[in-house]
DNA sequence: TAAAATACGTAACATACGATACAGCGCTCC
DNA sequence: GGAGCGCTGTATCGTATGTTACGTATTTTA
């Protein structure tokens, strides 16, 4: 059953040629507003030329534009009459096995920052912010990423960041580089890996602060850790799922950019230059 | 202030004639599709010429109808983007500051997965699944943290998945590697690498698939891409969101591991032993 | 009540929009 | 490697659309 015209162009973008696909994408990644506009407009976006959205809107069943048109008008109208399908029905396009999935995770999250306060993110945005230390980020065989996406972002708005990579012997080594002043975030969910956990061990009796990015069972290095962030974890799927600590940690790579751009970092302001 | 057409109306239509009125009072009661319609449909629900009608848009301010039809849209298009704003709850919870960047979040991942079909993301298990070829993942500056955290997943469950790492000439290289039956998960979002355009561009050209994940503006690769997965990334910080995309890949991940255990893969049931 | 001013609709106009024919190109399949 | 097919863009066409001029109706004011 084909109740939408998004859904209708999923189920066919498979057999479209490249061009015509191209359309596809393009509506509904501005869905639906794109399709209100002009076919030169429509086309301009999409980067093909107007006869190939004319006959990408053929191919959907329709007569000519206007009718596309129609029908897209009707939907919106539909849509802007009751508000609340929006939120309820997740637009039956969570039928099959995605919707657990999705609903897992946004619940996850909503868990996590529930047991998360203002004021213990706001002591870690206070120490990765502080810039007479230094920032180490490591993780796990899968919380790596993260501690690399982090990494990426805060080593732009100020010097001093890490990302610990490699071997275990290479980062061991950089343990000669921390001391009281530093920060150590790692990211380190089931299984716990015994490696991490000798490291930020060591790093703990040299008095570097660390943050902890754990689930909700907490891993062992808790006992280490100045600051704990226990994040929701489970999820129908055979794996666990690190969502909930990847938002946190984009909330905080967020907060430390605004608290540096409120200490009026000269760096933050020499970027805005090199941009 | 005047933040709205709707407001420009009601704080005009008492110094309007009695047919531009008629026309106010039937945008309002219709708002805002009928101001979308043509000046001929309008003028006939309304009840009037067609005349009226443009002398309606007129006192409103507008030079032109279609210049009044870009504000409404315009207008639109800003609801659409934030359904948080008018439908989602309100205060919900009273978690104080719960972060205007979760509820950014939450929204992001919801729309995205509102613009995402079961069946394009079947199609994509479907091949990543597809054992008889390999499966090179790569990402830009700040999301090739979520190549690797795919790829990390991926290379357990399944044989021949490679991450492109370091400088781009090495991963051109590989380039040799790669072949029809070969798929290309790239990374993608504002400001989109040329590196990675031109790669996947001679990708293309070799017939290897891409799966594109990018943003709503949708990177230059689409052009390219088999299948585009379009997340939202817009959140209150000085960055980008890679959330949304973050979650999609956690399904993805999931989705492949379930199929391929349905495939009864030897794979699958080695590693449990190995556990 | 008459005259003037304003408002409104009819009809003609010009433009910009959607539609279509056609040619070039790449791809697939012999 | 060649022939055929399908896809895409360019250029052209017809038309629906917004626009405007003008005449009639309606209201207002003296």
């Amino acid at each position: 059953m084909i109740s939408s015209i998004a859904e209708l162009i999923s189920d066919r973008i498979g057999m479209m040629p490249a061009g015509e696909r191209r359309a596809a994408q393009t509506l509904i990644a501005n869905y639906p507003l794109i399709g209100l506009k002009t076919v030169a407009e429509f086309s301009a976006v999409a980067g093909v030329s107007s006869p190939t959205i004319l006959r990408f809107v053929a191919r959907l069943g329709f007569q000519n534009y206007p009718e596309f048109q129609s029908a897209l008008q009707d939907e919106l109208a539909a849509q802007l009459q009751s508000p609340a399908s929006r939120t309820l029905n997740p637009p039956a396009l969570g039928g099959g096995a995605v919707s657990p999935m999705l609903e897992a995770t946004l619940d996850n999250m909503r868990e996590t920052f529930r047991h998360l306060s203002d004021k213990q993110l706001a002591d870690i945005v206070a120490k990765l912010a502080d810039r007479r230390g230094k920032t180490f980020l490591i993780g796990g065989r899968f919380t790596d990423p993260l501690a690399r996406y982090m990494a990426a972002h805060l080593a732009i708005v100020q010097p001093n960041v890490f990302h610990l990579a490699g071997q275990e012997s290479v980062w061991r080594d950089r343990l000669i580089d921390m001391g009281k002043r530093d920060v150590l975030v790692i990211f380190d969910i089931r299984r716990y890996q015994d490696s991490l956990i000798r490291f930020a061990e060591t790093a703990h009796q040299r008095g570097v602060q660390i943050v902890l990015f754990t689930d909700q069972w907490l891993s062992p290095i808790a006992r280490f850790a100045r600051h704990v962030i226990a994040g929701r974890t489970a999820v129908p799927s055979a794996w666990d799922s690190s969502a909930a600590l990847f938002v946190v940690a984009e909330t905080l790579i967020g907060a430390v950019t605004r608290q540096l751009e409120a200490d009026g970092a000269k760096r933050i302001r020499e970027l805005e230059s090199l941009r």
